[in-house]
DNA sequence: TCTTAACCGAGACGGTACGTCAAGTCTTCCT
DNA sequence: AGGAAGACTTGACGTACCGTCTCGGTTAAGA
């Protein structure tokens, strides 16, 4: 795995009956806010790839081996500095019209990621993930999929509320939208600004409020007959 | 700058004239050839990360130095040994109608990295890029833009017959096809099979079409006129 | 220093009107025990150099301070693992004859550390003692110095009876007696046993009784006539 | 093995037939000077067990690979200092008589170790090998042996001239006289001064030459009968 | 034919960072 | 206050590669 470690502070099963310390001397707060603050200069300053656990380290006035004790890799190490920055940021509104709230919610990420140090850190945590294994798991279950999870609810209720057809994938809605939004920020290719987000949303959204009917958005082989209208034009 | 040195065989200064020798013994094609098939073997074996100039050396039977004369870092030899295996692999169809043709080419592009070693390079190369700039420069140039350039023409046709309104902003619709297929690939969260590309690919297709007349796809005003026709289906 | 603490069991206050406990708990005497034997265990294991204050604490089941609280370093604890081991195993014998007892008292120490895990613990405490200067002086004190005034009064004993000649310089003796014994057991270019023991003995004793009155064994030249009456016998 | 590695530059081999070129860079000669340098001062300094491989690369502007390179270990790179120091100071007089030869080979020993840094590296070094069996095997062969055959052809000589008795164990006597001297330096009880060295040898020599014949020195049971000599005087 | 210049393999060079280990000290709760 | 536990800072370990360099030795083109 490659988030906290065991003696974790985020602990949730000591729900009630006490503080149930550990034996021992317990861990130090103090150098934990100094290394994740560090860690998140430094990966604002020079990215996670220029970012050494030795300077961390060093930095924070830290033994190389509380660091370890505490996070098993740089790329963990990262990954929560990164949440601290990153999930403050987020908004997540709910006006009730899907294309305004998808809108919302799109434009709330790409500002977090292109106009503050998160950004920097997110492309470097993508691209560690790719030689961590452990990191990318640990990636999914603490970024990745809580951020999905809330977003595909957006997609739910407005299919609750009849505002998009039943049997819309949100994973596929997502997928398109939150991944040309990465496909921007990894490539720098064009901007990932707020006029790109209304185009993309306003894009997808329109391909689903008319496309329904036609298609059915799952499985099924039925789609050669829906496809007879498209033919048309 | 990342791609290949100047004593490069894909020169382009000796037009005419002939061989157009530097002096001095020429670079041997046997050392090349084994290194970029090393590279190509390593990279499949272990991904860019893990693979290191120094094994790269040892296993081709060749000096680092010979390495290092051709290629300026890791990354570039990457990029390269990525081109040789991906290159052969695409195909570019044109039938004439969009659907089908995005289709085909989002197709090939995912058959060529979710089946083959190339796709497992191409996630370590990306990567990479975001710790070089370099190797950024080199992987736009040599192949992101010119795979763009091919897939934008394809809209632009597209946009030439009618099938797409006029003021189809290219770029957007191919971060969002593609996009979401890099995403797949860089997060493994979902699998990337030609079923997603189809629904992608109709979703996005089907959100042209007829979110068109709406809202003025590209900046200025004037274009409403424009797509008046457009709005008849 | 080198040796135990201040809170010894060995104590000497309280001699009579009950325990004279200090305030708080007083030290597990369980605790010693079990540092001490492991200590001495791994000790024949793998050596000084190898035993950590670590590794004593957690197969003893005790806190490091425990050790530390005790001992003032790895070479101390063990110290004193070795003379538990080692004082044993000596015996001191008197038969009147000084060849005899010499060798006896030579043989004895050979065996001690020839054929027991005490002599590993001696080799490794001497390394020690050459990089720690106090546990050189708690050597000394514990167990070179006591071990050679013994030693040393079997000489003075033979020259009181006229075995040797007067003006013998005992530590001569015993240095160079013992001292080719710790070379053997230090370099183990040859082996240590009680041939050696035996001839080793016998030169120095017969170089003591012939040499007698040709030299003055001890400072100054007004020996001379001293000894002359020793030639007697 | 604890000795300079393969590459070295001592090398016996090319006896002639040129300069046996390994491929590859050559090593540099500065940096083993450097190396060697360093480590000699350091030694002298604080000890061998004060002595880190990282310190000795960082004075003499040296990568710690380039140390390792070369020397296996502390304990081989320091055996190689104390003999860039030690050898150079011993001296072998022969004038012909047994114990003036004998006298002034321990002496230089001595003087060499006592007056100078060596004596400092020696008891390191012994008390290393304690613990490193690899320098110990190291030390035998490239120190202690040799300088013991030096000693060795002393006695061999002496027996041939007749100044000591056949059947002499030269082994013994070089225990014995060195022994003492070595026991002195490692326990520091008492000075190791010349005219501890003049008494010692002086003893053990008086003590081969009056114990002749009524003792064969090597094995035989024969002792008994000879001992009856022992009471005339 | 002989230079010359750039190549070749090998491998040493000074560095940086790794992840681990143990040192001796400190801090917590419990007995 | 002692004791078990275990976190703390420190510092060194030996390894892996980095990108550069220096060898002896090729391999052509050009003088």
């Amino acid at each position: 795995m490659a988030g906290r470690d065991e003696q974790s502070e985020a602990g949730t099963g000591e729900a009630f009956g006490g503080p149930a310390h550990r034996p021992g001397r317990p861990r130090s707060a103090e150098a934990g806010a100094a290394i994740l603050g560090v860690a998140t200069d430094l990966l604002a300053e020079k990215g996670l790839s220029r970012m050494s656990i030795e300077e961390v380290a060093a930095r924070a006035g830290v033994g190389k081996a509380t660091i370890y004790r505490r996070w098993p890799s740089r790329g963990a190490l990262a990954l929560d500095a990164f949440l601290t920055e990153f999930q403050s940021q987020l908004t997540l509104p709910h006006t009730g019209r899907f294309r305004e709230d998808l809108r919302a919610a799109v434009k709330s990420w790409v500002r977090a990621v292109a106009t503050t140090r998160a950004g920097r850190m997110l492309a470097g945590l993508i691209a560690e993930a790719q030689r961590d294994p452990d990191l990318a798991v640990a990636w999914r279950a603490r970024v990745f999929n809580p951020l999905r999870e809330q977003h595909r609810a957006l997609v739910d209720q407005a299919v609750r509320r009849g505002d998009l057809p039943a049997g819309t994938d949100a994973d596929l809605v997502l997928d398109l939208v939150f991944g040309s939004a990465y496909h921007r920020l990894l490539h720098g290719h064009l901007p990932l600004d707020e006029r790109f987000v209304t185009q993309a949303v306003d894009l997808v959204v329109d391909g689903l409020e008319c496309g329904q009917g036609r298609r059915p958005r799952a499985h099924g082989p039925g789609k050669i007959g829906g496809n007879a209208g498209h033919r048309a034009h």
